[in-house]
DNA sequence: GGCAAAATCATACGAACGGGTGACACCGCA
DNA sequence: TGCGGTGTCACCCGTTCGTATGATTTTGCC
């Protein structure tokens, strides 16, 4: 389980900020309110009881709001193609370091296996496509490759990717 | 956008009726405390801000909970045997000629596989870089690729390659 | 806290790739 | 003899890919 991307971190980060001024702006707004009207004509009980179900509500909206709309169980189950060789294949990070590849980068090779663009892969995994080209150009280097296609060959013969 | 079920809908309103009731305890109980002590010591400002907070908090704790933890999507991979080829790799005709797939075509994507270029590949079997072309040109099409490495993933998943 | 590695993004440019079209030759078969 | 399948080649055009260069941010580690 990786951290989201930067962007969707700021996108929350910024939504918590964004609600926290809401209420704060909210809660003045109903103090001076509260202070400049309600207080002269009605009693203490039923203006008190007005703030309170203000409030619980503004809380409610807010709790719903953050925690968003529950998600069905989607129970997906996936055909795993094990296959026919000895086990399963395993990414050790002996074979990645010892060519010098980072975990990004297989990442990426990986994907450039499964027959996607660098466009496809840019939005798979949520960067610019120029991010992907500069990660695929230093994995061509450390793989002696000029290709994606022969990327793929080096990396699957030398057991970096199945 | 379907209804839920009516187990599911009995719950809602069960947990509704339980969280008013206790919102409204709740209540009562504030204001009770509020006109005991606080209304004398303290002035109106900070007691409104605290049974602002107190409210807001509640609200926000009954909102998240009405609402539930948003539950995960859950891929629940199943392995599945496949019974696939021991070790050495056959070149049938049988599953060539099903997917409609010449002999050129099918040379010209082995070598697609081994990181050739179109250039390299026209060299290695003394045609033209346009007859090669043409040849993955129309073998994407059959293989339904858009790209050479999408044709080596679907050739190779298919069997067509090793 | 600061440093090195890793990750991110941008811009620009040439090379490689892929689609579309048209053409010609060869071969096997009806 | 014609017809369909295959292989060959050419041209154009737009897209994708790869490289080079420079920059900033994030992360892991001392």
């Amino acid at each position: 389980m990786t951290l989201p991307p930067l962007s969707t971190r700021w996108t929350l980060l910024r939504h918590a900020l964004l609600y926290g001024a809401l209420g704060g702006v909210l809660i003045v707004a109903l103090q001076l309110i509260e202070y400049r009207y309600l207080v002269i004509t009605h009693s203490y009980e039923i203006y008190g009881g007005i703030i309170a179900i203000i409030f619980v509500s503004l809380g409610i909206w807010l709790g719903m709001t953050l925690t968003g709309r529950p998600e069905r169980i989607v129970v997906q189950e996936v055909e795993v193609r094990v296959p026919a060789e000895p086990v399963a294949f395993s990414a050790d990070p002996a074979r990645r370091e010892a060519m010098g590849v980072t975990k990004r980068e297989l990442e990426i090779l990986g994907l450039m296996a499964d027959g996607l663009s660098n466009k496809e892969i840019a939005d798979r995994i949520f960067v610019s496509e120029n991010t992907v080209k500069t990660h695929s150009s230093r994995l061509f280097d450390k793989l002696g490759a000029r290709r994606r296609t022969q990327a793929i060959q080096v990396g699957k013969s030398s057991g970096l990717i199945p």
